[in-house]
DNA sequence: TAAGGTACATACATGAAAGTAAGTACCCAA
DNA sequence: TTGGGTACTTACTTTCATGTATGTACCTTA
């Protein structure tokens, strides 16, 4: 296995706004990071969508999760929620312009984890 | 608040790769942003470091924690251990090619998570 | 000889995240 | 009138990641 000698860059001010216990950085990046923050955002990514499909694409997560789930991305302001006052309700879920800056980021490190994933879990 | 229109691109196959349950992607990705994996990758991503320094660079984690921490990342084969067979016991802990191509990825992400986190927690 | 350094392991405890199940309120189609 | 769709909320439970505390084995310095 080769293996790397030297450092990549200086990362002085990542280390000191990343590394304090209860940073912002590390609220942040723990509900993106989440269970299913990381799924709704790239299903996000796909272009606005109501709570029924956000639902039937991210399989296997709980009304209460998904409920919980864009409340804190919506919180976070990634998230943009627009419900209408009709009946029956509709409610359309769409990326924010700062939803879009990170998805951006989000998606090339997604990939390269889907690419080498079974790589990796397998030991190879 | 700006919002977002349209998607960004097709991403049927993350889709795919990413929203099974159980599914090796998931796996890495909790793997890396566990509390204490993106500390110890962005660590090691200034160089090749010793047990001792990483425990006082990652302000707060206990011993069990970077022993386990750096155990899966090491298994997961991003992180490389060279023990020397002396005493008292020497241990260099540093990124392998695996490694530093997710460094690589996790850093700009990082970094834009850094600058905006105070921003999005206190809702601006 | 007592304290402190090297690099861990292991048993037990806790707490937060996630899951489960049910309820709400209204409408429509069979 | 029974079942299904819209979009949620709330109470309770479970699971898993993390924390705490202590032990190991050897060496060096005060």
């Amino acid at each position: 296995m080769k293996v790397s000698t030297q450092s990549v860059q200086p990362l002085a001010p990542l280390m000191g706004g990343i590394f304090p216990a209860a940073c912002p950085s590390r609220t942040v990046l723990d509900h993106v990071s989440s269970k299913w923050g990381v799924l709704i955002l790239v299903a996000l990514a796909q272009g606005p969508q109501r709570w029924s499909e956000l639902r039937r694409r991210t399989e296997g997560i709980s009304e209460k999760m998904l409920a919980q789930t864009l409340k804190t991305l919506e919180g976070d302001g990634f998230v943009h929620r627009d419900a209408q006052p009709i009946i029956p309700p509709r409610v359309d879920y769409s990326l924010t312009s700062r939803g879009l800056d990170l998805v951006a980021l989000l998606i090339p490190l997604l990939e390269w984890i889907n690419e080498n994933a079974e790589d990796i879990v397998n030991g190879s």
